[in-house]
DNA sequence: ACCTTGACGATTGTATACAATTTGTATACT
DNA sequence: AGTATACAAATTGTATACAATCGTCAAGGT
């Protein structure tokens, strides 16, 4: 129950239905999610912990409000993180798992279809922490899964702000093949600049105000 | 309390008074440090999280064992995000900041004193993360501490291995030495060569099996 | 002899009652 | 009117009682 109730929070600050900034209370959650405060509190730990939500003792949890710098700081963790992870999985990897990420990799969304959003993520989040694994540094995916999954809601802003479904598949297909021995470093390359895209389209998404959220 | 819980707990698997392997409960847990359940939940919780303890539902917590392979995995990735955040200090690093670590990087330690060892471990990870903090990544840092946090039971290994008090004190000047922004790329070299060298002492202890401590 | 089943012990998972802390508010005093 | 103090409301922090789950071991049947 503490794990549902963890999961659908995350899910809800992910998709943004509970705003940055917002106030949360152990008993109100515990009504809204069918629980106990107890389940409640473990989950609000946890996502502490990722940097979702802030805790402040006798006050409540509040939803950590979203800020360039933040965003800035994320992107360029994740690029020293997952670069660093693709190239050892291109040097490691066994041609016979190859096949399996074009599959993964075949993943799009609905223009303006929130729902087809929440999914693209999920399978999103998947295809990258799948292709992680194969640097066989077990640290590394873990470290790397929380991350990106407290970015998941950068990620959502940037969906809506144009179609780019084929192009992300396209940029998959592309990561896939370059995962050989030797294209090793040509694959870190090549992730860098998605990632370092992904950043600017998200940033420029804010900036132009696009989105009521509140920042800062 | 589920601070003190969770301070106290961390303390004693870094220094090896809980065994690799040990399995641990929370009644146990809660009437060895003098507390209700629920402090403990929150603080193996954590601990979990950290990768120092595993739960297994209705069967207890465990403290992680001790592999060559995670020792190996971590010191990687501390190696590609601690270059990073040196590299990234040096360049950014304002000289009036400079001095104040000329103190911090002064720590040594008694060989064969067991309670120095753990001063020395909180004052060695202060002087790491305070370094990384000049990198101006918040997000980094936080990585970094976790990170290195978990790992502070491996050093704590290395230590007992031989007196290398002065040399590292040396290898922390060194390192403030080159905190300017015309020598970044080879403060971030020179602390790649310090981590492996540390790495390397600690699996050689390990292998040497100078140390009766439950392996994987 | 072996397999199944049932009960018991140990442990975590959950709910709830109560204590501690903070913040704001109202009231009394100057 | 202004300030200080006491009190009340809201919230988390802690303790404890109870429920759910898993493993073990023994008893009984085949």
């Amino acid at each position: 129950m503490a794990e549902d109730v963890y999961r659908a929070l995350k899910r809800d600050i992910i998709i943004l239905r509970h705003s940055p900034g917002a106030s949360l209370t152990e008993t109100e959650l515990a009504r809204r999610y069918g629980s106990s405060r107890v389940p409640v509190r473990e989950a609000c730990n946890r996502l502490q912990q990722e940097g979702l939500v802030t805790s402040l003792p006798y006050k409540g949890y509040f939803v950590n409000r979203i800020s360039l710098k933040e965003i800035q700081d994320s992107f360029e963790l994740r690029e020293v993180l997952e670069t660093h992870a693709i190239e050892q999985a291109a040097l490691r990897a066994p041609a016979d798992e190859i096949n399996r990420f074009e599959k993964l990799a075949a993943t799009e969304y609905t223009y303006h279809d929130w729902a087809s959003y929440a999914d693209f993520l999920d399978r999103n989040l998947e295809f990258h922490i799948q292709l992680s694994t194969l640097s066989r540094n077990h640290r590394l995916v873990a470290v790397l899964r929380d991350l990106l999954s407290s970015m998941q809601r950068y990620f959502f802003l940037g969906l809506d702000l144009g179609d780019f479904a084929r192009e992300m598949r396209t940029e998959h297909e592309e990561l896939v093949r370059l995962l050989q021995p030797e294209t090793a470093s040509r694959a870190a390359e090549c992730l860098r600049k998605q990632i370092r895209a992904s950043r600017d389209r998200i940033v420029r998404a804010l900036v132009d105000d696009s989105f009521d959220i509140p920042l800062e």
